[in-house]
DNA sequence: TTGACATTTAAACGATCGTTTAATACGATC
DNA sequence: GATCGTATTAAACGATCGTTTAAATGTCAA
């Protein structure tokens, strides 16, 4: 259970340890955590059945093990890329903050794949949540969404209740995580890939209506 | 497996039928698909393990029955509360359309405990799309998201693309399913209870929002 | 009342689940 | 090379899964 100091020559890529995880986090990711077994995992990662008891415990633990080693550091590469996008910028509008934010999120740090399995977990927690939506919530979510509201304020020159700035944060992740979330069902009735352009207009469309509502199209944006 | 004529005068609450698609509606929203086994039903609507294979032949086709027999019926309330919330308007403006169909959603026909099942099932199918998904798309949402795109297009004053008025559909779609969905992450942020205040409070913030956007407090709405 | 059909029941099926065990293989240290 | 702790293995555990079966029971029509 403890790995101190050994090494092992073992198999072509990486150690079983981390081997598992990253099956562990495909197969979660892509049927949900009671639609995966054990045997499942460690047959893809080419590694004994109990290689999971023995390096985790239990299933339940890898679980939460796959947020804590793969989810967690992911996000914070998200909120970093938005940290340093809004930097980026010499003035602090509340479009740049908007448009970071998106930006993070739907072209981000990451590659196609990656996005993708990052957001069916969360999917997965938001929909029936788990110990593991303690961490996300705690570590991830509240954080970057202080964040979020602060920026915003910052950004803003008329002033406005806590109240209202909170439920106006909460409609711009409402509308990054649907646009993530609900790719399928968009792709169902768009007939839209989500290629690099698709995605730039999703962004484009997400700092216009948060400024302007439906009415966006017309006004000038970015000052 | 077919009932023609006959009528039992059996259990103390309704028919095996109704009471296991009953209890199924409940504990697939509440666990899950997967985390709930035909034991758990049977015994919770207390009929024979063997109701479900004799009244539904199995599993996957009981959930699917839960979904058309259930899920689908109430959709169609929401659709014709939108209808009718719209209708009580003489004027046909956008934040008619959006407060009518925001309002159907989060105030809705349904009592508390109806609508966080129904959400808590199709919560499950954007999350991990199974067969059912094929008929809430195609039955309930697509036709919900072409009446709205269309009340919309007729309640604006200006010209405005397909495109740019597909995603806003998609944007105010967005929050109205998110703010029941992470209904659990904005109480665990806000504090705030999801009573009768709050939910309008809800749809006044999603009206505002879809007209103006995040500055949308200081102007009038509805005209 | 009897025959035909619908429904319910208890019991068992084989398969697979998560977990445990005990033995073996390996690698570093002496 | 012997030793010790780590890692891996094959095998089995009991539990539970979805499904099936065959018998019992209930209900209506004749």
């Amino acid at each position: 259970m403890v790995q101190k100091r050994k090494k092992r020559k073992n198999h072509p890529n990486g150690l079983t340890h981390e081997r598992i995880l990253d099956e562990a986090e495909i197969l979660f990711a892509r049927k949900g955590y009671h639609a995966v077994s054990i045997r499942e995992i460690t047959n893809s990662a080419g590694c004994n059945l109990a290689a999971v008891n023995y390096h985790f415990g239990n299933k339940q633990n890898l679980y939460l093990e796959v947020f804590r080693s793969r989810w967690i550091p992911r996000a914070s590469r998200i909120n970093e890329c938005f940290r340093q996008s809004l930097a980026a910028n010499n003035t602090l509008s509340p479009a740049a903050v908007v448009q970071s934010f998106a930006g993070a999120f739907i072209s981000g740090p990451m590659t196609d794949d990656e996005r993708k399995r990052h957001h069916q977990l969360i999917c997965g927690e938001l929909a029936k949540p788990t110990e593991a939506f303690e961490i996300v919530a705690d570590e991830m979510l509240r954080p970057l969404f202080k964040i979020l509201q602060s920026d915003l304020r910052a950004a803003m020159t008329n002033e406005i209740e806590e109240d209202q700035l909170t439920l106006n944060a909460f409609s711009i992740l409402a509308m990054v995580l649907y646009f993530n979330f609900a790719r399928h069902l968009i792709t169902r009735f768009t007939g839209a890939e989500y290629n690099a352009d698709f995605k730039s207009r999703l962004v484009e469309h997400i700092v216009k209506f948060s400024l302007y509502g439906i009415d966006g199209e017309d006004r000038e944006i970015l000052k």
